[in-house]
DNA sequence: ACACATACACTTGTATACATATAAGAACCG
DNA sequence: CGGTTCTTATATGTATACAAGTGTATGTGT
């Protein structure tokens, strides 16, 4: 693979700022090109990077520190999760989704709301055959809307955390038989109770919508190992 | 200050492994000795922990990652937290402890056992003139031991990262009078909760015990401001 | 005296050199 | 032939050199 090089290892001239290190190692994670369990090492992620070891490096330290990836010994690992821990963070998720329903229903703005509606309406605009990328994009932007208008930094932190786990696990919930579709009822109401300031029942929906993904992804999983 | 040299940069010779430039630049934020919108030089770091740039940038990029630092230009700075954003904390702590306080009447073990009992005795018998420091030790490994017989780990996690956030405030709500007495006969019922595994009781004291040290933290504030 | 331009010092970002530890393979001994 | 030890290759941890950018201070011109 030809990579662009640079003589001084300043910014490659691409206009704005490049891709960094981190980004390109946390997709690939998240795209499956680094497996669970493989191991990293920094001259051929440099190599592949076109850089040092050093930038590398704090690549691999804050990957490190978001969970991504673990340090054994003294190299670096693509984090393994059990379907136990998976499941422990589909709970914490329906927590924590809850409560960011519930303030976005009671802090949000004429902006929030502006992109909540957005959001809602690229739902339902989806074509009847699309595919689980375009499900799973449009669904993810929604309810990031909600997230951003629960208007809580701290909220906003664990809750991106949680996703970026869930993220590597491809086969999202949303292509299973007629989910899609409830889904969408799902996200009305939820849209209904949070613009009408109903913040129990944004949190009882959210919940409620959440903790049926983690059924299906439960479900999902009966079937492969059953 | 003289510190140890180190003429290769191996490890000092202290027996066992030496502190860590993250560690040591971590207590320093949480102890106040750097302050909040202080600009963090490496060069300064670096002496002051007696290695080069290189570690103390792998730190810095790992306490960003963290959260309690952050990148402004091209400067880390200790991250600054306004009043609204440690009140977002303590909200979403009162969720994940309930949530914890709930998984770990469901979940916990022998050895969870022995340890939430082993840190309510503590709590009992500190002297009634101990100081905040030795409360707020005391409270934390309570609290921890719950956390802990959740048994999940994304709990966990988020949780630790919370509390890592609030540590910088050193003015523990256990100080305000009378709170440790009541705290004492809250921590004795949520364990009562947890050992007889009600989930609910247990996640409805944990709610109630840590929305008081958030009102309380509250009350603090107005005092200083009104 | 004030504004603007230029030079310099300081800091970061990256590359690279080198010491050390670890693991795998080869050789040797039982 | 198997097990153990030594050797060696490879990867990491750290230090250092150097380039680039930024902010400040100084000097000059009006």
């Amino acid at each position: 693979m030809v990579l662009p090089q640079t003589q001084t290892g300043r910014a490659i001239p691409t206009g704005r700022q490049s891709v960094t290190p981190y980004d390109r190692i946390k997709q690939a994670i998240l795209d499956g090109e680094l497996l669970p369990g493989q191991p990293l090492t920094e001259q051929s992620l440099a190599e592949w990077c076109g850089v040092s070891r050093t930038p590398i490096r704090e690549a691999l330290v804050a990957l490190a520190q978001d969970g991504m990836i673990e340090r054994r010994n003294r190299a670096f690992f693509v984090r393994e999760r059990s379907p136990e821990e998976i499941l422990d963070i589909y709970d914490v998720r329906i927590t924590l989704e809850a409560s960011a329903a519930r303030l976005a229903a009671e802090r949000y703005n004429k902006i929030d709301r502006i992109r909540i509606e957005q959001a809602l309406a690229a739902c339902k605009e989806l074509p009847a055959d699309a595919d689980g990328a375009a499900l799973a994009q449009a669904n993810r932007v929604f309810h990031h809307a909600i997230q951003t208008a629960a208007h809580s930094q701290a909220l906003d932190d664990l809750l991106t955390r949680l996703n970026l786990h869930l993220a590597r696990y491809p086969a999202t919930t949303l292509t299973s038989p007629g989910r899609w579709q409830s889904a969408l009822v799902e996200h009305a109401e939820l849209t209904e109770a949070i613009l009408g300031n109903d913040a129990d029942r944004a949190a009882r929906i959210a919940e409620e919508h959440f903790t049926e993904a983690r059924d299906i992804r439960l479900a999902l999983w009966e079937q492969d190992t059953i």
